[in-house]
DNA sequence: GAGAACCTCTGACTAAAGTCAGAGAATGAC
DNA sequence: GTCATTCTCTGACTTTAGTCAGAGGTTCTC
């Protein structure tokens, strides 16, 4: 059986008996629709814009369920401070009660669902899930090329620095880095891999010298490691640097990230000598990208 | 992270991405529904009520839908020859045209979900799938009592038969089984489980002397097994055979069913001294019930 | 062969979801 | 300051899905 088949076969599983879940939020007195819109604002809100995205409803039919739920009192609508073309969407204390039924019930039918399982089968079930999870989430990263200094972009670099000052013994100062610049679109690129609009994984290039270009602020969010992320957005970088017109591309790392290191070695690059200055790398790295340019 | 949490979860990343494959039957010119009666009737044809109950239609809304394909030439519809209550639909050469469009599409788009992983992920993700689809398919496998002579009863007990008459090496020759009669409700009790309406175990009960029973014809699809449905339906047997004011029961097994042994091992059964006249058996069994009792 | 049970279909609905054009306010770019 | 763009909302629909009672056949049971 192709890969295409199982996902195909289980599809039919899914939507005959796990597809169930969803419906247990039929019959608290809201449709379907309303319900999925309640759980979705969470106990944190959201603006009409996220909700219009993430749950892809036409603006005409989300503007009428809103209204309803603000009629039946279980949310407040108000203009966002920062965009006032905006409204931000908020649970009334109703509303977060409302949630919560249906936050219970639908725990109920899972809980029903895997009930017949022994202990065992549970924990086999969880951990397959949890990979089928990981690797669908993986293969569906929205991977996009921002400006560096974009919202986005600074998320990513702010989650990769702070990873680096906890792994490194001596901690890590990015010092003013307003060579970010240097990754702008026209000299290099900044990608961001995002998934439900958080961002799991980042990179940079940028131009060392003519025809040269070099990987910097490669990173990938802990818990998305083991699900080829990084190899596909190192892959990704390659290219972006190749149709920037270099024709080899370096990169520099710590001692420290020894997945970061195979990996790069697994893709084909190879050590060279210390190019920089950084004072964090300990090991240097170089790939010939005229072969590799698909 | 518990069962239930890594299920919820899943079910979101799912009908957020996997869950556009039945969304991929849109946009051919039929409504989601009408495609996935098309999809549902399948190659072979079938009956008006197999539909109603795999799709779970109400009969009016069904007899409308097909209507409309047969109006738009996709399907054709007579009375069933056996029972003409019935009615079987069949898909015309333009029904299966259309049903592989279908189906071109689905494949499609499955195969653009999982292009972005490499092999090894996607064998992965295969291993994950295959495993959850076999786990869900057993937590639902639907475990009802029916009469030996059943319908049900004899296709799973036929399929049982099959599969000894393959595995031993003298073959299998069940005689004329009118003992079956000894399963029947009152002295004892059958049990099949099924799954899309097809057997995938079953197992009886029938009385070998006053508080005393005996499990036979236990057996469980081959492509089931590993998901603990012997265990279960044992489970459910010895529940059965205690309602029945059984305190002790027993059963034999050839020694060819290694799995089957292992199981009764586990499952609380000892070895005792062969009891019947079976000359298929090889090895015979006894559990108390009376401290097994839920 | 009478009556219960079963299967499918029609009619007459209601509810939910989805579509599309455009109005009105806020913001950003020049 | 003007103009294009963005965001949300309203109105006026159409389509799809789902419900329920009951008619009219067929089959099973005794």
């Amino acid at each position: 059986m192709t890969t295409t088949d199982v996902l195909r076969r289980f599809n039919r599983t899914y939507t005959q008996r796990i597809g169930a879940l969803d419906e247990s939020f039929l019959g608290l007195g809201l449709p379907l629709g309303a319900s999925r819109l309640v759980f979705e604002i969470g106990e944190a809100g959201a603006t009409v814009r996220d909700l219009r995205a993430r749950l892809g409803l036409d603006s005409g039919q989300l503007a009428r369920q809103l209204r309803r739920l603000e009629d039946d009192g279980l949310v407040a609508m108000e203009p966002d401070a920062a965009d006032r073309r905006r409204r931000t969407v908020r649970l009334t204390a109703e509303g977060r009660a409302f949630r919560r039924r249906l936050d219970d019930r639908s725990e109920q039918l899972a809980e029903r669902l895997v009930a017949p399982l022994t202990t065992r089968q549970q924990e086999r079930l969880t951990e397959a899930l949890a990979t089928a999870d990981l690797l669908v989430r993986a293969a569906t990263v929205d991977i996009r090329s921002v400006h560096p200094a974009s919202v986005e972009a600074k998320r990513a670099v702010q989650s990769y620095f702070d990873e680096l000052d906890e792994r490194f013994p001596t901690g890590f100062d990015p010092g003013d880095h307003h060579d970010d610049e240097h990754m702008a679109p026209g000299t290099g690129a900044f990608v961001v891999a995002s998934s439900d609009g958080e961002p799991v994984a980042c990179g940079g290039v940028q131009a060392l010298a003519p025809a040269m270009g070099e990987i910097k602020r490669m990173w990938v969010h802990p818990g998305w490691r083991g699900a080829g992320l990084g190899s596909r957005l190192l892959r990704h970088l390659e290219h972006v640097s190749a149709d920037l017109g270099h024709r080899v591309v370096r990169l520099d790392t710590n001692g420290t990230l020894v997945e970061a290191i195979a990996m790069y070695e697994r893709a084909g690059y190879r050590h060279i000598e210390r190019y920089n200055g950084n004072p964090y790398a300990q090991a240097w790295f170089e790939k010939d990208l005229t072969d590799a340019r698909r």
